[in-house]
DNA sequence: ATAGGCCCTG
DNA sequence: CAGGGCCTAT
């Protein structure tokens, strides 16, 4: 049981943010066990997790105006490899260290997921 | 009154 | 990322 919040507590909550994009304080508490929680750690890990948000989005927006920029008109044009921007832009935030090990497809099929449910909300 | 979100700053 | 303001829902 740690005080506060290490460097790789940090790390993982990244980690985890491939998961959740809003996890609830229980599933913080569940999944962050080794730390002994109070007001201020809860909200900072909340905090944490709206940081991951906004540089999330702000990446997403930029591909977006992008894509725009660049003639697309559908999602159906969207490609999101290993290679392209987005993807390099949220690895190297999120998964510095390739501790998280992304296959392809799967990559490419959630970030278009995402990217899709970012575009139409409503 | 507290928690959790978003926005904007530094 | 942390801080602080502001808003909403509980």
């Amino acid at each position: 049981m740690q005080e506060g919040l290490s460097p790789n507590h940090l790390k993982k909550a990244k980690l985890m943010f491939f998961y959740t994009r809003y996890p609830s304080s229980n599933m913080l508490k569940t999944y962050f066990s080794d730390v002994k929680f109070n007001r201020c750690i809860t909200s900072q890990l909340i905090k944490w997790f709206s940081n991951f948000r906004e540089f999330y989005y702000i990446q997403m927006e930029k591909y977006a105006r992008q894509a725009i920029n660049d003639g697309v008109t559908s999602t159906e044009e969207l490609s999101i490899t290993r290679d392209c921007e987005l993807y390099r832009a949220l690895n190297m935030h999120y998964n510095k260290a390739n501790d998280f090990e992304i296959s392809s497809e799967l990559t490419v099929m959630t970030l278009t997921k995402r990217f899709q449910a970012r575009e139409t909300p409503r």
